[in-house]
DNA sequence: CATGTTCGTATCATTTTGATAGTGACTTGA
DNA sequence: TCAAGTCACTATCAAAATGATACGAACATG
C-alpha cells in the first residue's frame, strides 16, 4: 500500500506503521510480555524472515526498542516503547469487537490482573464522558 | 496471512476480517457517510481491483451490506451494519494514538458535530470506569 | 567435540497488489 | 439521434510482498 505518513488523516498515519495483522499481533504478545524473536515466531507461527522484517518496522517506527540482554552470545530482545505500550488500548477495543462480533466459541478473555474482574473496554470523550459512536463526529480537515 | 479465525483471541479474530488498511479505510469513510464505489475510489486513490475485492470481503464479513439504490442501471452501494458501525470507536482511538505519536503538520481532528467541541477519546473498562493500561491485564484462556 | 539454543539470512515459489485499459448498461445534453 | 458522460465494475499483467524451508553464526552445555 502506498505511504499514508503524510495523510492528514491520523488514522491512516497510524496505518503507515502498525496496518497489518502481523505487526498488531506482535504489540498483542509484546504487551503480555513476549520480548525475544523465538517467542514471537513460536507464539506466532511466522515466518522468520517476515518476523524480521516487521520486528525491524516496528522498532524504526519506535513501538519497540532493540535491548541487549547478552553480551555473548550477543543477543538482543524486543521491548515496548511508550509509544507501543499505548497502542495496546485499540487492540484490546478492536478485542472486545471481536468478541461480541467474531465470538463463536470458546475466547480469551481480558481480566483485570489484580482485582480478577473480568474487563469490559468502551471507548469514551474523555471531557464528555459520553460513549464514542452514540453522537455523529465531523472531522475538521486542517485550513 | 494465514487465516485466523478460529483463534481463541478476539483481536487475531478482529483481524481475519479487517486486519489490513484498506478496510480500516473504507470503513473510517463509510462511517464519514460514504457509499458508492465511485465515492470509495476517489477519497482512497485505491486501484478499482482491490476497491472491489475489499468491499467484497467487508460484505460477506458482515460489516458491510449492498444496497441497490437503482434499477435501471442496476446500482448498488454499500452502507454500514451495526457491526460495522461499531468499527468506528477501534479508528477513532487508533487516530487518537496517531495524533500523539505521529502528529507532525497539520492533522484533521475530530469534532462532536453537535456541540462542536473536539472529542478526546480514550478507551476505558465500563464497569470500573479506569482507563485502559494503567492497570496490568491478564489474558484468560477458554477451557 | 557433538549437540542444542538463539537470532537471524538466503533462496525461491506462490500470492497479493496495483496500474491501466476496457466494458456494459444506462443517462444526459446538443 | 448520437456523441459524451457516469458508474460499477472486470481483464490483464508487471511488480512487490509473503511464506516455506534451508542454512549460518556465535556461542553454551554435556
Amino acid at each position: 500500500m502506498k505511504n499514508l505518513s503524510d495523510a492528514s488523516c491520523p488514522i491512516a498515519r497510524s496505518l503507515t506503521c502498525v496496518g497489518d495483522a502481523w505487526s498488531m499481533l506482535i504489540l498483542r504478545d509484546a504487551s503480555q510480555g513476549l520480548t525475544r524473536f523465538d517467542e514471537f515466531r513460536k507464539s506466532l507461527s511466522i515466518a522468520p524472515t517476515i518476523l524480521t522484517r516487521r520486528l525491524a518496522t516496528l522498532t524504526e517506527e519506535g513501538l519497540l526498542e532493540k535491548r541487549r540482554y547478552s553480551e555473548r552470545p550477543p543477543r538482543d530482545e524486543y521491548v515496548l516503547t511508550a509509544a507501543g505500550r499505548d497502542f495496546l488500548p485499540v487492540l484490546i477495543l478492536m478485542g472486545a469487537w471481536g468478541r461480541q462480533y467474531r465470538g463463536e466459541g470458546r475466547l480469551a478473555r481480558y481480566i483485570d490482573a489484580e482485582t480478577g474482574d473480568e474487563i469490559e473496554p468502551v471507548a469514551v470523550d474523555a471531557v464528555t464522558g459520553a460513549k464514542i459512536g452514540t453522537r455523529p463526529i465531523r472531522v475538521a480537515t486542517p485550513e
